[in-house]
DNA sequence: CCTGTTGGTCAACGCTTGTTGGCTAACGTA
DNA sequence: TACGTTAGCCAACAAGCGTTGACCAACAGG
């Protein structure tokens, strides 16, 4: 918690500094967390692994980030982007908040990683936990104004992180195999149902 | 994969023989490997700490279970026992699957240590998928006959394990928070659709 | 009673891990 | 040019891991 005093290393990007030289080498050792922790999980992404992707040595990424902690930390920093859905037509939501979320776990291994490593690590989980509370609620309460809005959002994680984890971390075949429309056409009606049904 | 000579252990069950003196032992390891497996995952879960919660001795476990993954491996037999959907009104094939599904999570851990450990593991992720395709499909081909069976299969598997996944591993609060009625009542038609819709 | 088999402990092995500190060399200003 | 700062490598540490083999104690059958 305490920054130490002698050593230079700000540890964290510094909020008003210019580019520092080591610019280069702080983002290809975020990368090559990123990708290491999304395909293998936290224990088996060793630093020193870490390191080697990213052609420098492993004391490097405790100077710049302090422990692997922190590096993970780091590494997970993310926002859903989630699209404002005021000019969606509102039995539409669902659709286009499932392809949004295909999108993100395509295009962004970030979300493979906070998955894969929280399912053993009570920092990522409640970071996961954080992201789903702060970014898909407000879209939720959005859709749906009733009071159960917490309730709607948490059904429309279980079915989103269900097909996420099934098709990119478990990658059962069939699931795999299955295109982006037919997910989509299965995904959306219910994702709807989650945000706009009355309670049953 | 081939049986050493010398050494007298068995290795497995004896498939004739009459109940062994360590039997004991043996179910007391495989239950606390099955604890901690579905609480830490598979890098966490230590023999070492494995074998003091079973009050023997780390190489115990070697001997009668070979290696860390002979463990896992006997730890994660495990059997749905889906119940026979014949007598089902097939309206509530759904409902009766998502309380089959809960029943299962909550009362036997070893549904949770493979997911757990299947993130990180790909053995055990193997492991998950089939049993998913020999026990689940069979029943999903029973309530829709017709050739989408096993995407349809794979669609309630990404629900039914999303509501596991943020329940019982992530343990989003709200998703904790939900009654087990209130689960039913909102993943029951969702499963229900996945079965029986026609292809959207 | 003796003797082979089984159940169990103990101490150590080789290896990998996260982490540390000291050293060199390049940089950038004064 | 001189010199403090930064970027980087190297070698090592302590701890923990899965795994092994030697050794002891209790049992069972002749």
């Amino acid at each position: 918690m305490s920054e130490s005093v002698s050593p230079p290393a700000p540890a964290g990007t510094g909020p008003s500094g210019r580019p520092r030289r080591s610019d280069a080498t702080r983002t290809a050792i975020l990368t090559a967390a990123r990708e290491r922790f999304a395909a293998e999980g936290y224990e088996r992404a060793t630093i020193r692994a870490i390191a080697k992707d990213a052609r420098i040595d492993p004391s490097m990424v405790m100077r710049y980030y302090g422990s692997k902690e922190g590096l993970f930390a780091a590494a997970c920093v993310f926002d859903l982007h989630l699209p404002n859905l005021d000019g969606t037509p509102s039995q539409d939501v669902g659709r286009t908040l499932v392809n949004h979320f295909l999108d993100m776990w395509e295009e962004n291994e970030v979300l493979t990683a906070l998955l894969r490593v929280g399912v053993t690590n009570t920092a990522a989980a409640e970071r996961m936990q954080e992201i789903f509370k702060e970014q898909l609620l407000p879209v939720v309460r959005q859709a749906s104004p009733d009071a159960g809005a917490p309730a709607r959002a948490a059904l429309v994680a279980s079915q989103i992180l269900g097909m996420a984890l099934t098709r990119y971390v478990l990658r059962f075949p069939v699931t795999v195999a299955l295109s982006r429309e037919e997910i989509v056409d299965w995904l959306a009606p219910t994702v709807q149902r989650y945000l706009t049904a009355d309670k049953p």
